[in-house]
DNA sequence: TGCGTATTTAGATGAGAGGCTAAATATCTA
DNA sequence: TAGATATTTAGCCTCTCATCTAAATACGCA
């Protein structure tokens, strides 16, 4: 999980709800795609740049590929972020 | 302090170490600027994208402009980060 | 006021990101 | 195997971003 990768998938604001859609489970490519206005195929490449990042996995399931959060790599992120805030701005990250 | 420029201004490398500099205290431009390899009106442009997101605050002190952090603002970013992950993924901002 | 220092603004450039359509790949089912 | 469905890849285009140099602005001090 190189930062870098990380912060720059973040930066993205269908990425970044393709993640909070992904809170609330795993869901296929198709079904993420169309919660957006946007070509399934320029879908494919944030999930892919969600991948390569490592906040998703993917898992095949028949003709679908199943997407969901990958945890774990998600608290890397938290303490990323620690990595930024000053002592005395830490606060419980509540979810 | 609209979500996007927040997460815009943590995307880039350079602007998430001149944060990690002022996690040690506020700077002047000029002395931010010499930690990095890059020119100063390039400098000044990541200062700018920092300051718009809200990130940072400015004074001026003389010839020189003081830099520090936001530290509210820094809060609201671990809030924002808290909005992707699971629940079960929540665990303690050590800083 | 005039000069030196500190910083920002203007304008140009090259690289990268996100969008699209069309084509390719993978899987299921008849 | 043929056809339908699901997803990704390829190729192209446009716009944004980080960077640079040069010029402008702001301040302190003689």
């Amino acid at each position: 999980m190189p930062a870098n990768d990380v912060w720059r998938a973040l930066s993205d604001p269908t990425r970044r709800e393709v993640l909070r859609l992904l809170r609330d489970g795993s869901r296929t490519a198709g079904a993420l795609a169309e919660s957006f206005d946007v070509s399934k195929a320029s879908m494919s490449h944030h999930f892919g740049v969600l991948k390569s990042a490592g906040l998703v996995r993917t898992e095949r399931r028949g003709q679908s590929i199943v997407y969901s959060l990958n945890t774990s790599v998600m608290e890397d992120v938290a303490t990323l972020l620690a990595g930024l805030v000053p002592r005395h701005a830490a606060k419980r990250v509540k979810t």
